[in-house]
RNA sequence: GGGCGGGUAGCUCAGUGGUAGAGCAUCUGACUUUUAAUCAGAUGGUCGAGGGUUCGAUCCCCUCCCCGCUCACCA
């Protein structure tokens, strides 16, 4: 709450490190030497394709612009309004039919038309694009992201693009120049910065441009469905511009002043950034990040599905631990796959405690204050997710509460309402057992011995005293165990002929038989947290061979 | 071929112009008469190679090697 009002702020600022700092300075410097800069509202652009639906990338890119954005904000306290702008490039033409959609020879039909004029394949939305730009907002706002939606496809109709429109018709030649060394001998032929929309077949056409009227606003085409010869005003959504000449077009109509983009697209950006000049605009700053690899060090790519989809991440962890891996190293190449998860979890409560006992300097260069926007919770968490997920995974907890019961011993007086963070953290740890560790059980049914055994035990356990505790608990196991001479250890430490020690493999069998694990939590603190009723009915169940995993099938 | 990223402990990766770090793994010990967990400690590195700048380079500069990604058709 008081964190903004530091007075060594600024001073800790001056040479923040953090590359969102980084970026922000050179912002500075291109707004103090952009005519009217001073003054200019600072425009951040995310761009966006609808004909997908947005995913942990579109995540990665908002997150960080809005770390950038941030960042600025601070350092120059404010003296500029700023504004971040999804903008979706919803007037491109439908390439492909996706596979992941129903109705495809509805979407067959309509290839090559803008995505906001090609039907909606859920039937939910006025058009394709309506439906992913839905998608996309209700993702953003999940997160709570600052932003204002733009879809190309209005900013083309509203006119708002007109008079850059009319700027690149004048200047034709000049983006030619610039576009067709970098296209091959075919696309050469056809290639055009501007693509009409045939008033014919409502497609966006691919036809080069056989005359062009400056004075008139008007190119000239052959459309190729009637034959006819065309002429159309570039402007008012009638001519869509062709990907480069688009961005650039777009970054010059609305005054980008930031846009990041992954290292494919280095060579777009040189090429739009020139073909921006020639429109009179000065490109904006960029930022290259890497992509993300998978397990293997391989590309991610959606049709493999390799890789972590946003979805995953926030099953098994919260969007503060995706956010930071986004904020660390943007550069590097970095594995994205479940591994990484609980390593992020961790470094994330890390920072966060760390950050309360920091003051100006270190406070900005740690993660969370990036991740947070300047204002992170106060929080200290008494283990870590790690610990957590071993609990988890010893503890054959089904639900928070049995798994609260292990945490509460690990730390003690830690409750669920001290510590809503780690409550949800259970919550995750849950879900990853779920879905990691119990289909991984391998449950196998007693023999007659263990049946005697494991019978014996449920008896003494229901003689056990009501509040019996994890000592006595354990107890009652060894006594149990000392009586059967399969369990019976004469080598075990303190043990004489007696009084015989009891070997591991009596707590195996009743790992293997009751918890399908090789390995498992001290037993008798198990009982105590799992509840001697429950332990009673889990042996009843094994002995009843209704534990015991069935061989694969399916 | 152009561009980018990486090469640091067995593995995954941090890191800084000034005595090389973490987690996991391994080993030892403590505690539990089992195991898991926990705690303490240990082992373990020519910081890819060579040169340069510097009092000093893992870090900065140059050259090279290896791995990966990316662009060159489309967005």
């Amino acid at each position: 709450m008081s964190s903004s009002t530091d007075p060594s702020h600024s001073a800790a600022l001056a040479d923040a490190k953090a590359w969102p700092f980084e970026e922000a300075r050179r912002l500075i410097k291109r707004l103090e030497r952009l005519p009217g800069g001073a003054e200019k509202t600072v425009i951040f652009e995310t761009g966006y394709g609808p004909s997908g639906l947005p995913h942990i990338g579109t995540f990665g890119e908002v997150a960080r612009t809005s770390m950038v954005r941030h960042a600025f904000e601070t350092l120059t306290d404010g003296r500029w309004k700023t504004r971040l702008i999804c903008f979706s490039d919803d007037m491109d033409g439908l390439r492909k039919v996706p596979d992941n959609v129903p109705n495809k020879e509805q979407l067959a039909a309509a290839l090559d038309r803008p995505l906001t004029s090609v039907p909606d394949p859920f039937g939910t939305h006025e058009s394709f694009a309506h439906h992913n730009n839905a998608r996309l907002r209700a993702f953003l706002d999940r997160f709570g992201f600052d932003y204002e939606f733009f879809s190309a496809t209005e900013c083309y109709r509203s006119g708002m693009m007109d008079a850059t429109l009319l700027k690149m018709l004048a200047v034709y030649d000049e983006v030619m120049a610039i576009i067709l060394p970098t296209l091959g001998p075919e696309r050469q032929a056809t290639y055009s910065p501007f693509l009409p929309v045939s008033p014919v077949s409502g497609k966006v056409l691919q036809v080069p441009m056989i005359a062009r009227d400056v004075a008139k606003g008007t190119v000239t085409y052959v459309d190729p469905d009637s034959g006819e010869t065309i002429e159309t005003p570039v402007t008012g959504g009638r001519v869509k511009c062709q990907w480069k000449a688009d961005w650039a077009m777009r970054w010059t109509a609305l005054g980008i002043d930031y846009e990041m983009a992954g290292k494919d697209l280095i060579d777009s950006v040189t090429l739009s950034s020139r073909i921006c000049k020639a429109l009179g605009g000065t490109p904006p700053e960029g930022f290259n990040y890497e992509l993300f690899l998978d397990e293997k060090g391989q590309k991610i790519s959606k049709s493999k599905g390799n890789g972590l989809t946003i979805d995953e991440w926030l099953r098994y962890a919260s969007p503060e631990s995706l956010s930071l891996y986004m904020f660390q190293k943007p550069k590097a190449a970095k594995r994205l796959y479940f591994d990484v998860i609980p390593r992020a979890v961790d470094e994330y409560l890390q920072f966060l405690a760390a950050y309360k006992a920091q003051e100006g300097k270190a406070r900005v260069e740690n993660p969370v204050w990036h991740v947070h926007n300047g204002a992170p919770p106060t929080a200290d968490l008494p283990i870590t997710f790690a610990l957590l997920l071993n609990l988890v995974a010893a503890s054959n907890a089904h639900d928070k509460d049995v798994l609260w019961g292990f945490i509460s011993r690990v730390a003690p007086g830690a409750t669920a309402d001290e510590h809503p963070l780690l409550d949800q953290l259970a919550g995750y740890a849950v879900r990853y057992y779920e879905d990691f560790v119990a289909p991984k059980k391998q449950f196998r049914a007693a023999d007659d011995v263990e049946r005697e055994a494991l019978t014996a035990l449920s008896e003494q356990l229901a003689k056990a005293p009501a509040n019996a505790s994890a000592e006595e608990l354990q107890a009652i196991l060894y006594d149990v165990g000392r009586k059967i001479p399969r369990y019976q250890d004469f080598a075990a430490k303190g043990a004489t002929p007696e009084k015989p020690g009891v070997s591991s493999t009596w707590f195996n069998a009743i790992y293997n038989v009751l918890l399908g694990e090789e390995k498992g939590p001290r037993f008798g603190s198990f009982i105590e947290l799992y509840g001697v009723e429950n332990t009673r009915a889990l042996i009843a169940k094994g002995l009843a061979g209704e534990l015991v995993t069935k061989p694969a099938e399916g």
